[in-house]
DNA sequence: CCATGTCTTTGCGCTGGCGCAAAGTTCGGA
DNA sequence: TCCGAACTTTGCGCCAGCGCAAAGACATGG
């Protein structure tokens, strides 16, 4: 039995009782802060569903250089290549905090898809979305300005894991410059001197780790 | 009935009869050169298969700029999203040369998977396949030099349609300097700059919308 | 309370690549 | 055969953003 307060997408429409049977059949794993779940050009042998803290999918390029693909939180799933194909895992998935997940293995998930055929409908539908998302971002990175695409890259994480309290809206995970960076596509040093330039604006707050937007309007005006 | 070459890997495994019996529930479409099959933003109503040509599939910013998200052969399918979510096109389809392609309504899709559930699976896989493509592009894109993004961009292309004369590989679609910018997220300038570099040192031969790689060699060598 | 390691800031110089402008090339149609 | 439209090339200047270096801020454990 999994703690798991959003349900995915991927399993909606169930029944409770079908939900439990299905993560019973998964298998529960618990990871420590900073943990890698799988690494790129693995063999992709399961499927997980966060059900506690997060995920981040970061990519690997020949020269070492990095990129996150994207954040997983708690009911999200990852890595449907294991579902399908027997391929490699494309990208590393490493928790940002201690962070739980049920895995499934490729026969275990085709075996649930075959007996509720909503899943593979479900999935479908995340995984539209999950393009949907990363062809918006390379679209960005091709065509927008380095401060446009942190202010997008800011906006994006926190109407995903954003938590409003008096002073504005945190982002509540630990997202050091270098995390932005990445996730921005560009560097750690101009992630900080452009956080400076919106704090001295008043636009964010921000700390180790730590970002509060306090004017979620002039980033969305500045992002256009 | 329809002349295609390649049958989709959305529709493999199927008998030969069943596939006929798909086909003959899709609308069949022909464009001329430079027409456009759907446009981003549009609401999403049919899914296409090509069967002849081939479709750009572009996305632009609010600024309208622009940058081509990936090239659609015969065989393949687009615009799944219209088989699943009742959303938008999220890019715009524009026919490259003369080309027909095979639509389907959502409904009639939906039938078709409910009566051929491989059909499902299959578009999962293809899915699948699409994202893979689009995350490594943007790996590419946020990491590497422009130039190395434009020699990758030109194997893509080369692996893509790629063929083989006397001279070297000739990438067999009218390419001109400004396509190859929107597919590598550069400019018409740096494309037309960098190819000028690469003729003379032999690696390939250009015309007017044409390019010829003589040396596919140095160029995956070039891009590491 | 200090020590150590990690994260952040900022000055500075450099350069990859953008984009204008203008000339050259190619193609199709009249 | 000539014209005009579309495509391509190249010189030139400029600047956004990179990345080193060094100092500052913060957190944790002994």
């Amino acid at each position: 039995m999994v703690d798991c307060l959003t349900k995915s997408d991927v399993f909606k429409g169930l029944a409770e009782d079908q939900y439990d049977r299905i993560l019973d059949r998964g298998m529960n794993k618990h990871l420590p802060p900073h943990q890698f779940l799988f690494c790129q050009s693995d063999p992709a042998s399961q499927c997980y569903m966060v059900t506690k803290g997060q995920l981040k999918l970061t990519k690997l390029n020949e020269n070492g250089k990095i990129v996150t693909i994207r954040y997983v939180g708690s009911g999200e799933l990852t890595a449907a290549v294991a579902v399908i194909k027997n391929g490699v895992y494309p990208v590393t998935a490493e928790s940002v905090q201690e962070t739980e997940v049920v895995g499934w293995s490729q026969p275990t998930m085709m075996e649930l898809m075959r007996q509720f055929p909503e899943i593979a409908i479900n999935l479908l539908g995340v995984i539209l979305s999950r393009i949907e998302d990363i062809q918006q971002r390379y679209l960005e990175v091709c065509t927008e300005q380095v401060d446009q695409r942190i202010a997008r890259s800011l906006l994006r994480l926190m109407r995903w894991k954003g938590n409003k309290n008096k002073k504005g809206v945190l982002i509540d995970i630990p997202l050091s410059r270098q995390s932005l960076a990445d996730y921005s596509g560009t560097t750690l040093y101009t992630v900080s001197r452009t956080l400076s330039a919106w704090e001295k604006k008043g636009w964010i707050e921000t700390g180790r780790e730590r970002i509060i937007v306090t004017d979620p309007h002039a980033l969305v005006a500045f992002a256009e």
